[in-house]
RNA sequence: CGGGGAGUGGCUCAGCCUGGUAGAGCACCUGGUUCGGGACCAGGGGGUCGGAGGUUCAAAUCCUCUCUCCCCGACCA
């Protein structure tokens, strides 16, 4: 039995002074977790037993579809030079040296291990479809580690990866995954949402994110309450509604308007009478790319035209071009434009033509709003000018379309019209169908039926562990504490005896949490010596879902039983306690 | 990395401006009285004031450098 005199629960009158986020606060306080530093955190018997039944729920669902492996946490740089990511992730990976100098990685993901056990185990299409997974540390050396264990630079992640012979395969794999974490969410009592997400610039097909609504969140989600349609902000669209264009004027060729010391996109729609709308905003940044002969890093210009009244979202805009984008300076416009800021447009300048092909031309990107739109109003890249009468593909022809618009809460669903809301959510886990990429770069190959040789296409799945602790505590606080699903809980119910120095309740008390106990809960018997109070605020503190407050009312033969989460408190016979548990809680496995 | 804030017993903070050799509450230890929502009384232990250098008769306090942590921006579980 767990007697609380006996254990290490050091919890806080007061949150520490550099906690922010409600989850961070508590955690500390409840004497979950202690901070070792930015990002690094120890995990005390409180917090370890909470974790460990949430890896216990995620192990049980995933062993129904995948086989648990347990894999190094020290990469030799090798792998990660063959899959291109040694480069790529540069200083988020973190990097060490053994004693011959040898370059080192520590854990990030496994991508690389799991695929260089498939290049080498894998020979025939018979051993596919393989499912292999681990819950082990990752290390990333994040540029800002924050809100207690939101985002650190050390956790633990469940990662799996599937290997099939075709798409049709990995279409059956992700669908596992994407059921099984449903299970799993749901198990360890999240509210959660699913979400479809940015693919990435890897080129993957389908990417879902699973997400928990809360202010402490860093991500953006768009939903629908009409429907069920969610969406990541980097990969929402909402419905447009119809826009009337401008009539031609003149012979239709673009139109040189006198403009003067009209530069924003209001200014220049009043000044000409028109709606922003029939407006076009010309946006220029500045990417760092490296040269595909050379390999030397060097600048492109990427212009992004916007409806006048839109606004673009970064994320598109990176996930678009696979590069890292930030505004023009002054000197770089002038360059490109020949024109000062505020009358640029995309007439005068030579684009590129395919965003694949590296001529090193200047990119065009236009939003998918302009496209098929005629006659709009842009700047003429000569102060005080404008230019009427521009049609793209006519008058100037973009790289690429590109979807890179951010929705705005209110707008009308993309799938039933409704209107649609944003809110922020934390990231508890993601599905992604990676495709070719890893196994083709790490050489991978099997047979198909036909002996021929084929690459195996892979997906990843990674969950989160300390953060379905984290959105947990979000989800379910007060000024008092958190309350946390009995299946995540570290301790199902608090025993309390009001005085242990009165013996007879002290001998209630461990007779109800020894039956609890045989009964298969997870009891805590809050046997100290201190007033009543104390060991009140301190159960409320602490995550556990239910106390039993075990004072006067013995004599009658009944204890009080309190609901964290409601206050509601229910007398409930002791001879009858268990039965009472069997019939609130899930019996343990 | 850019911008902002903070480092003083275990925790929360005061003291710094105007140098004079460190204080409160909570926590902790001992004894006593208490005991249904963070008790009270008495006594007690614990601090190189983040670090280094400098100015000064004298530095927590002024100056310089540095480290660490938190918050806001580009990444992700």
């Amino acid at each position: 039995m767990h007697r609380w005199s006996e254990l290490f629960i050091p919890t806080l009158r007061e949150a520490p002074a550099d906690a922010e986020v409600a989850s961070h606060k508590f955690l500390v306080r409840a004497g979950y977790i202690r901070q070792l530093a930015a990002g690094i955190y120890s995990y005390l018997f409180l917090g370890t037993r909470s974790f460990n039944k949430i890896m216990a729920i995620v192990r049980e669902e995933m062993n129904r579809i995948g086989q648990e492996f347990y894999l190094p946490l020290l990469h030799p740089r090798e792998i990660w030079e063959a899959s291109g990511r040694w480069a790529l992730m540069g200083d988020n990976l973190f990097k060490l040296k053994d004693r011959k100098g040898a370059d080192l990685a520590l854990g990030f993901t496994a991508e690389e291990v799991m695929t260089s056990i498939a290049m080498k185990e894998l020979r025939s299409y018979k051993q596919l479809p393989q499912i292999w997974y681990q819950v082990a540390p990752k290390f990333r050396d994040e540029p800002r580690p924050k809100s207690g264990l939101l985002r650190v630079r050390q956790f633990m992640m469940k990662d799996a990866y599937s290997f099939d012979i075709d798409a049709a395969g990995l279409d059956v794999s992700y669908k596992k995954h994407y059921d099984t974490y449903c299970r799993i969410f749901d198990r360890c009592g999240l509210k959660y949402m699913v979400v479809e997400a940015d693919s990435g610039a890897m080129g993957g097909k389908e990417s879902h994110e699973f997400m928990v609504r809360t202010p402490a969140g860093e991500d953006q989600i768009v939903s629908c309450d009409g429907c069920n349609y969610a969406a990541n902000m980097e990969k929402a669209t909402s419905k447009q509604e119809a826009v009337e264009d401008l009539k031609r004027e003149g012979d239709g060729s673009p139109l040189e308007v006198h403009t003067p010391g009209q530069k924003t996109i209001e200014d220049v729609a009043r000044y000409l009478g028109v709606s922003p709308k029939n407006k076009i905003k010309t946006l220029a940044f500045m990417a760092e790319e490296k040269d595909a002969k050379t390999g030397k890093p060097r600048l492109r210009a990427i212009v992004v035209l916007m409806r006048g009244d839109h606004q673009l979202n970064e994320a598109k805009l990176n996930a678009a071009i696979a590069v890292a984008t930030r505004p023009m300076d002054e000197a770089e416009i002038k360059a490109l434009f020949k024109s000062p800021a505020g009358y640029l447009g995309p007439v005068g300048v030579e684009w590129a033509k395919d965003l694949k092909k590296d001529t090193g031309l200047p990119v065009l990107l236009v939003d998918k709003a302009l496209e098929g739109r005629v006659n709009l109003i842009a700047g003429a890249n000569k102060e005080n000018y404008h230019l009427k009468n521009l049609t793209p593909g006519k008058d100037f022809h973009p790289t690429a379309y590109a979807d890179l618009r951010a929705v705005t809460a209110g707008e009308g669903c993309p799938s039933c019209g409704n209107s649609l809301r944003i809110d922020t959510a934390v990231e508890i886990g993601h599905i992604f169908k990676l495709g070719y990429r890893y196994s083709e770069s790490m050489g991978a190959r099997v047979l198909d039926k036909n002996g021929k040789e084929v690459t195996p296409i892979m997906g990843s799945y990674g969950i989160g562990i300390e953060r379905i602790l984290t959105a947990a505590v979000e989800q379910s606080n007060d000024e008092n504490g958190f309350w946390l699903p009995p299946s995540i809980a570290p301790f199902q119910i608090v025993v309390t005896p009001v005085n242990v120095k009165d013996e007879s309740l002290l001998t209630a008390a461990v007779d109800i949490a020894t039956r609890l106990e045989a009964a298969g809960f997870d009891v805590i018997l809050d046997d100290r010596n201190e007033r009543p109070g104390v060991k009140f605020k301190d159960a409320d503190l602490v995550g556990i879902p239910f106390r039993i407050t075990v004072g006067n009312k013995v004599t009658e033969g009944t204890v009080e039983v309190v609901l964290r989460s409601t206050r509601e408190v229910r007398d409930v016979t002791i001879t009858a306690i268990v039965e009472y548990f069997q019939g609130v809680l899930p019996a343990k496995a």
